[in-house]
DNA sequence: CCAAATATCTGTACAATGTAAAGATTAGAG
DNA sequence: CTCTAATCTTTACATTGTACAGATATTTGG
């Protein structure tokens, strides 16, 4: 925050984590690149010679925001095992805990709009935090199956990851108005989502 | 679209027709106000005296998306019978199919942002939406429960629900890339969404 | 039938936004 | 130490939403 001269020394970072803040305090909507210029104590035309526009310093915070994602769906190896089912079961609690926790990042990431939608460092961001998905999706189809069957299209994973998607989507767009009232985030992430999860994934 | 003369004459309903087509030309994110107003062959400042403000007016064109919604996904009457399980499914694909075939409107609905969130009918129209899968639930609950234990707030409802909503989502913003390529919409209409419900929903 | 009140629309204006273009300042390489 | 390239500022412009005051038409009330 710290400016000595002219050059502000950090800029790139200083930017990217004004626009975190900004997602925090007052989420998607809060966000210009006009306030993230002033927030670093630089003139509005700066970031352009980082980031090239608002996208593309909006996509760095995105690419972020997905390996934090990725974190929140890893599940730790110091933990005791559990079975595939198990394991997706908390996979896909840990999407939805992710989601409510930062929910301007939530919303920044699925905004193609806002992003440089083919950016190379983005779609691997999202296809790492896919992986974590895709691994479990691995171990718990059947040996017995001959033909490798393509984990990226199982019907289990684009299942599961649409249900917890728009179950974040729906919580934080107060469609589950009737369950919110219940002190967020807690009951939704222990009671409700584990329920709903339970009524659709294979139990072995 | 005549003007005869200082007045419009159904500028509220022009305005309303013009917003609709701005989101089938060019999506949610080449709505302005004032392009709104140009197409209506109107000044920026008319469409405040009917609607208050840019917010108001998408309001009535998510409630025409809800209403709309809520006609995608109630079965046909004159169809031939259907288990409760088959009609959930009808239905989940029902939801998935407006998305695709209105993605500016189906955005627009889910971003309260831009919307008066708690204007009474766009609730209500919501709520009509959602009774419609609710019923349906109400029908495969076995009617051992005692209990009337609300459908509104049932797993399966709220699984449901999730499913379609994150998979319209997913697929609108570019996520399954792998299955798009292969004709849109209706290779994921006809087989990818059937197979993921199949792998989800309850068998009876 | 005609005045007066009301509804509807225009014109002007203003603060914000993203970003383009050109110039100022500094850092770092040779 | 000089010069080149990187970094940042200043100025400027088109666009947006909408507030405000005035113009015009429609409807109401007598």
């Amino acid at each position: 925050m710290e400016r000595t001269g002219y050059h502000h020394g950090d800029l790139r970072e200083a930017l990217i984590r004004a626009t975190d803040e900004i997602l925090a305090e007052r989420g998607l909507e809060g966000f210009t690149l006009r306030e993230a210029a002033r927030r670093a104590g630089v003139s509005p035309a700066a970031p352009a010679h980082h980031f090239g526009s608002s996208a593309g310093l909006l996509t760095e915070v995105a690419i972020l925001g997905f390996e934090e994602l990725a974190r929140h769906i890893t599940i730790d190896p110091a933990a005791p095992p559990l079975s595939p089912a198990e394991r997706l079961k908390v996979q896909g609690i840990g999407y939805v805990r992710f989601a409510l926790a930062f929910p301007g990042r939530f919303h920044l990431m699925f905004r193609h709009d806002l992003l440089v939608a083919d950016d190379e460092r983005l779609l691997a961001a999202g296809g790492a935090a896919k992986d974590a998905l895709a691994g479990t999706i691995d171990a718990l189809r059947p040996q017995s199956e001959d033909q490798p069957s393509d984990a990226a299209v199982h019907p289990l994973l684009l299942g599961l990851w649409s249900t917890v998607h728009g179950f974040a989507h729906l919580v934080l767009d107060g469609k589950f108005s009737r369950i919110e009232g219940k002190k967020m985030p807690d009951h939704v992430l222990n009671d409700v989502l584990p329920a709903v999860l339970d009524a659709l994934l294979p139990k072995t």
